[in-house]
DNA sequence: GGCAATTAGTCTGTGTTAGGACAATATTTG
DNA sequence: CAAATATTGTCCTAACACAGACTAATTGCC
């Protein structure tokens, strides 16, 4: 439900700048320098449930940036594959937005980062 | 953004019971022992922007939970106010909802929600 | 081998999300 | 006072979000 926080803001906004929502640049980030990963995995690695996938990689495909290709091992699956325009995309965007995000928590402390993360750890894992 | 972690589905799944999503019972909480909000602190409160809001306090109406009422101070502004049939509903779900959280968060110390709290601070402060 | 159970992805339905255009009303300013 | 500006809520569009039903393909079990 998030968004419309700031945090959020921050990090959706940026990425509007290059016509991605974020769920959409979640999976080109997953898919860059990659062969290719399935419909499940992406799932798995962005929390994305499958039937929302499926409109979020039909309108990536729409724009050309990636394309589904059947799997021949087992003929349920489709891996999913970043196309040249898709790598350029992911090469362009994905430094900036570590670098923008990096920019906003490198006002913390090392010892701030370590102890977020563990609090936020035993958080997760009450869950 | 965040639904479709076990934290928020644990949150949201709970609500469920009760026909509520979980903008709707956010709204409820708002209203419970008031005497009306108008649109705009609603908003502010729930982080819900105003053109989501009149969808859900849409939905909420329908249900008969609460009503809309013309401020006669300020005629642009519209308060919600919970009908009877509203106000039970929250007597019912706010309490059982705010058992459900505390049954899981108590499972952290004290000292370990200070800190929980200091940190979340401090990141928030970067945005 | 053959049928049940599982798995992968799509589709449908309802609800939430932000952003921008809009109308009505209030406030500020010249 | 009148015009410019700001505020409040509604409507619209495009994109998510989950749950559950569905199809096709694979695996397990007898």
């Amino acid at each position: 439900m998030p968004p419309n926080n700031r945090l959020w803001l921050c990090y959706e906004s940026h990425l509007r700048g290059f016509r991605l929502t974020t769920p959409q640049s979640n999976v080109i980030f997953i898919l860059g320098n990659t062969q290719g990963v399935t419909f499940k995995d992406i799932g798995q690695q962005t929390l994305i449930t499958k039937g929302t996938l499926t409109g979020v990689v039909d309108r990536l495909e729409e724009k050309g940036l990636l394309k589904r290709v059947a799997s021949e091992d087992d003929r349920r699956r489709t891996i999913v594959v970043l196309t040249a325009k898709g790598e350029k995309v992911f090469e362009d965007v994905f430094p900036k937005h570590i670098k923008h995000l990096k920019a906003r928590f490198d006002c913390l402390s090392k010892a701030e980062l370590k102890e977020a993360e563990a609090i936020l750890k035993k958080i997760k894992y009450l869950f």
